[in-house]
RNA sequence: UGGGGCGUGGCCAAGCGGUAAGGCGCGGGACUUUGGAUCCCGUAUUCGGAGGUUCGAAUCCUCCCGCCCCAA
């Protein structure tokens, strides 16, 4: 079977290309570029440099596979970034990650797969996919490894999607892989977990937006509207945010609200950050049809959050409300709400 | 300028004769394919200023400076 990879130069999607050439799968590796890389203007972070091309390069040569160079360029900025600095202006928290894998990996990468013949689209996530013999529906699940799950960035696939999907490296833990790795000669055995946002460096991205859009400063004030400073722009905050407020108070300080509309940050206690409940649109029911009465399902609502036990009860073809059995610390707006029934994703919409 | 109170690191604050707690903030690290959180480490040779008492003072005394409250 011919099998298309998406290859970042990361271990994960290089271990994911070997097995699948190991298996004697016809394997035709692609990596996207996803930004000019010669303008300046843009302070790289961690992974999709140029640095990451060459490896995942060098790495396909090393596996006797062909190796491919998109320009996503026009897409990323699109889907991804556009999107990113449009919800931070709005004062919400964006997950660049999920676009990334659902409109590039999983949907422009498929159309370039069917250029090349290929069946399938294989990347290097932590997620497992099965066909669910009952209901004929493609499933995504949690991979094997709970420290490295990737399931929750990939709530919007499509069953389309799903059905081409593949994950090799879901089915091993992150020492596995890294074992495999070296096992191969991969040079990238030992390379660093990429992490953060990789088209900003880190602590960069409110600079990055204050760049790309006008954001107007304004107020930080306490739950009862005391004034207690001034911010520069709604796009440095997100709710849960304890870290430069620069202000003192007895107790640490969270963020608890955001408004652009009025450019006002609101600021309490860590008790102040608890909810019970949110709604979350354009909810995508991945693997079934939209639940005709509520359901009782773990929900996670951000990654690396331990999901937790809730009643969801669709309020539209695409919207959900949610209700905790207990409270939840930050609820944010612009983050996903992923349904889980124990490894397999029911689901997931954003938060409103 | 009658009475009272206070001035300790960026903020708050303990200490009240024995050689500067703690919290917040900030910095660094760990963790992490989003952001945030969390955890660990660090962060005043010095206590508004100048004298004095004392073996020894942020702690006692004197004067000065600056705030605040009450009364007129």
């Amino acid at each position: 079977m011919r099998i298309v990879v998406a290859m970042s130069g990361g271990v994960d999607s290089s271990v994911a290309a070997a097995l699948l050439a190991r298996e004697g799968h016809d394997v035709v590796g692609l990596s996207m570029q996803l930004y000019d890389q010669q303008q300046g203007e843009i302070t790289f972070g961690s992974c999709c440099t140029l640095d990451d091309l060459y490896d995942a390069r060098r790495v396909a040569a090393s596996i006797g596979i062909p190796h491919y160079i998109v320009n996503f360029e026009r897409k990323f900025e699109e889907h991804v970034v556009s999107d990113f600095v449009r919800e931070y202006a709005a004062g919400r928290t964006p997950i660049p990650c999920v676009h990334c894998n659902g409109d590039l990996k999983f949907a422009s990468l498929v159309e370039r797969a069917e250029a090349f013949e290929a069946e399938a689209v294989a990347t290097g996530h932590y997620a497992q996919v099965d066909l669910d013999e009952e209901t004929r529906r493609y499933r995504l699940k949690r991979g094997v490894d709970p420290q490295k799950d990737q399931s929750y960035f990939l709530f919007t696939l499509t069953q389309a999607q799903l059905a081409r999907a593949r994950f090799p490296v879901g089915a091993l833990d992150k020492p596995a892989v890294r074992e495999e790795a070296r096992r191969l000669g991969l040079r990238v055995a030992e390379k660093k977990d990429s992490q953060e946002i990789c088209f900003v460096a880190a602590g960069e991205h409110a600079g990055f937006v204050g760049k790309r859009a006008q954001i107007p400063g304004g107020v930080i004030q306490d739950r009862e509207g005391h004034v207690l400073g001034r911010h520069e722009g709604v796009h440095r905050f997100t709710i849960g945010q304890r870290k430069g407020l620069g202000l003192s108070a007895g107790v640490p300080l969270y963020v608890v609200g955001i408004d652009a509309d009025t450019a006002s940050v609101t600021v309490g206690s860590r008790e102040d950050l608890e909810r019970t409940e949110l709604t979350a649109s354009r909810v995508n029911w991945m693997s079934g049809d939209v639940p005709a009465a509520p359901i009782r399902a773990r929900a996670q609502i951000r990654y690396r959050h331990r999901e937790a036990l809730a009643t969801i009860t669709p309020t539209g073809s695409d919207s959900v409300s949610v209700v905790f059995d207990e409270p939840q610390t930050a609820i944010t707006p612009g983050q996903a709400v992923v349904f889980y029934d124990r490894d397999v994703v029911l689901g997931g919409g954003w938060i409103a």
